[in-house]
DNA sequence: TTTT
DNA sequence: TTTT
């Protein structure tokens, strides 16, 4: 009926995009939240994890502009896929389907030597001091694809069957 | 760079749907939404009175289905309108712009002749034990028109002066 | 950083509360939430089924007022919680700690004598034609316990092994 | 029933803190948050300019770390308030009353020397490439005022009347 | 101007 | 009255 999340974290690592057989862009990161207390007795700060999947273009823009430790805004929301893994035990898998994402850090802090940046391609445009864009549907026409229809198969199962997505399963 | 609003509340009247110049749907309704707590001395539950805006699809889809005192689930973004009004002085109007609606009761509560419940025109469907759909942006590919670029006009002020949109205007 | 879910859907069975061995009451249900699209070909609707956690005063009033199918708002945070299986395994557990739990539909729809009610116990007050309250921690001084230290173990783990939580760890 | 707003934006001027007669800090600003779309036939991205307030401890915090210009992410409700003016008529103030706020800028960029700082006294900390934290609600006991039921008022309005808030009203 |  |  209504499913909404809406999370601001870093991301863990450098995105990972693949293309689906039918040459869908998708994206997947995964973005440490921390939590808005302390825990324990020394006050340590925990965090949650939480795997974060885009689609099309907002994939492509991901894959581009995000990096490893950036500070990132998301929206979207909660999918539960499940599959049965090879012992035929049933998994399920929580993650978060995004239809927006904001840059809130770019990628030129100071030079560009950064050796964590990995081989950014990130070339300015909406970095610098102003929040950049990563796309998103709120606005007008773009059909950003975070909610489509095969949405719903993990991506980076790499279990030897292919993904069978025919072109006519897809929303474009 | 990121405007959200989810909101749950009852209309407080009948929604009023227009139309512009340029033929696009326009509907306006105000949601009565209780504050989470009570202030005073004796304990009385105040409420919120909330604008709320829906275009084209979306706005003809609530002008058929919700009535005064349903409960309605809204997501959007908030929006500052300010006019000159007619002693030239600014005034600023805030709306939240919905690009989704939840109908949470049908109409069809006991039998169809209530009094309260107007010209409905309410047929089920939606209605009964499941949570009405009321579009939305979420999905595919519905251009669901809550985030256009005419979206920044009042379409209700009756002030003599014509709505000044041009079919060029409009994002269709 | 932030971490905010909202949640609209529908139980998929009775909630089931617990206590911890230091009495802290702990409710969980599953929502079953409907996707905004139709996926394959003959336009089945699919569903998301969600894992709920509540706490302390929320959870009792969960247990006491929620039942199987019942449509129900649900705003909180998403947490990842894992484990070691019995096989040496992690395990990852997503769950939505729910701060904020609205009732939208009561128990006393026509008559009281629906079996799929179960033992309901629900006697208005906070039914009939308003949407209930479930208590929630964005008012005043109600410390809804939906975000505590301890809410990263699992509640329903009847793994063998007591839940060790002594009461110097609880937040009251 | 449910009224949450999510905001990230930056602050148009710096905050300004006042205290009510009782002594409660509370603080306001105003959040620039780019629309999702651009308009007009230029291409021009507009803006809203959101009126936020804060009560409390997140009051405070928000009055040291903030300053114009910052990147800010604000959690909290919607809330239309309603006064007659001098001219006896009626006017509508909405607001987002803040429960959560976080400063997704620092205040030392490059140098401490930027003149449009002001007299930021924020040294780092919860800055640098962390998220930095402003409070908020979701967490555990703290208790933060930002939904109390003295947040009627207007705290800015200078028009000679006494604000009218015996200590029994607060909160605390 | 307000809903239940 | 507006931010970048």
């Amino acid at each position: 009926m209504l499913n909404r999340v809406i999370l601001i974290g870093r991301l863990t690592k450098d995105p990972e995009m693949r293309y689906t057989p039918a040459g869908v862009a998708v994206t997947q990161f995964t973005l440490a939240v921390d939590r808005p207390f302390t825990s324990g007795g020394q006050g340590e700060r925990e965090a949650d994890f939480i795997p974060i999947v885009t689609w099309r273009q907002l994939a492509e823009t991901c894959a581009n502009y995000l990096r490893k430790g950036r500070l990132t805004a998301v929206e979207g929301r909660i999918q539960v896929r499940n599959y049965e893994n090879n012992e035929g035990k049933r998994v399920y898998v929580t993650e978060v389907i995004a239809d927006n994402v904001r840059f809130l850090e770019s990628g030129n802090r100071d030079s560009g030597g950064s050796r964590e940046e990995g081989s950014s391609g990130f070339s300015g445009g909406q970095g610098g001091n102003q929040g950049g864009y990563g796309g998103g549907s709120q606005g007008g026409g773009s059909r950003s694809g975070g909610s489509q229809k095969n949405d719903n198969r993990d991506p980076f199962s790499d279990d030897g069957r292919p993904i069978d997505i025919s072109e006519d399963d897809l929303p474009f």
